[in-house]
DNA sequence: CCATTTGCCTAAAGCCTTTAGGGAAAGGCA
DNA sequence: TGCCTTTCCCTAAAGGCTTTAGGCAAATGG
């Protein structure tokens, strides 16, 4: 029985890549040991239950998203860093929905504060840099941008902006001149 | 072996009830039939299989939704019906999380056509009445407000805006001020 | 009152998770 | 090189969930 070199990571990088395939919902121990080659009871070894290999496999995808969009805003401000952020986000979860998914997956708030999802939110305030706004003004934007990006991207995955014009690219694009023109003349309290 | 008076309806309901107090993910054909008493295999002379009891219980949250929607539009225009319809929206979120959750399960086309997510559709087309924008505007408008509605409510059930301040509330009436501002002040394509 | 339909039951197969315990491969050290 | 320990993957088994098949008893209705 040659080893087939297992840990931790790696089954949370497959893992990554099974959700893409399959949907975040389908990957169970059971589908990664055939995507691997084990029996289901060997990756016991390396991750403690179902639960745990999830909660890898959204870590990995907010460090990925993270990355990215750290990326996208190098040299970037103003609505260029809003446009290229939010692309990159948008992207991501079109590219890779089960990962995407994943990143969605809910942590202990501990796992989360240790997560790349802080180094996440701390981006998407720093593309407020770009506008004039004071707390608890730029939290409300915050919170604000957080929900367009997942709501409109999370509505699109799920199909509700198919099968009828216009085309949902474009509502992308005049969704974010929206939230430019809105974030320069954010109302007054 | 006194009837228990099944239809496919009651365990909808039952079924929904269920989701609210343990999640729409736990409401399985097992968790249901413990609840109403009887085996798990008479659930299946009433619901075809897992699958068609989560559409019906879907179906039955879009109904509420739709339903609490319409009375919340009735004799209000402008910023008023955009404020009452998102805060029908949020509560019935925030009162009924595992229906909230249900109301997100894809239908498959047919079945969404035929569903009172079209009402609800149309009924936030209706607020954008109160506000100047023709097509194609006027459906990224419908785009960009199902995204904040959904986006918002889905991260704030997460937890996402728990245990910072300042309070989820603040932001969403903020929220819902710069939206009424965004749709009064719309930016040419 | 009897026949049919309907509703819930038992039984069983198949897939999933998780734990327990065993044997073989890898790696360190004499 | 050869042994010893650790590591890794395996078999076995228990328990939960889904779904189908077949049976008996309660409701319905002529």
């Amino acid at each position: 029985m040659a080893r087939a070199g297992l840990t931790a990571d790696r089954l949370a990088r497959i893992g990554a890549e099974l959700a893409d395939e399959i949907g975040f919902e389908q990957v169970t121990a059971s589908a990664l040991a055939r995507r691997v080659g084990v029996k289901v009871a060997s990756l016991y070894s390396h991750i403690a239950n179902t639960h745990d290999l999830k909660t890898r496999i959204a870590l990995l995808a907010l460090e990925e998203m993270a990355d990215r969009a750290a990326d996208a805003l190098a040299g970037r401000a103003g609505k260029d860093a809003l446009i290229a952020f939010a692309d990159v986000y948008r992207d991501y979860a079109r590219a890779h929905p089960g990962r995407y998914a994943a990143a969605r997956f809910p942590l202990d708030p501990r796992t989360a504060a240790a997560s790349a999802g802080v180094r996440h939110a701390r981006m998407t305030r720093a593309i407020l840099r770009g506008y004039d706004l004071d707390e608890p003004e730029q939290t409300h934007a915050v919170r604000l941008l957080g929900s367009v990006f997942h709501g409109f991207v999370s509505l699109e995955l799920a199909g509700g902006f198919s099968h009828s014009a216009p085309d949902s690219q474009e509502s992308w694009t005049r969704t974010l001149d929206a939230l430019d023109a809105l974030l320069r003349t954010w109302p007054a309290p």
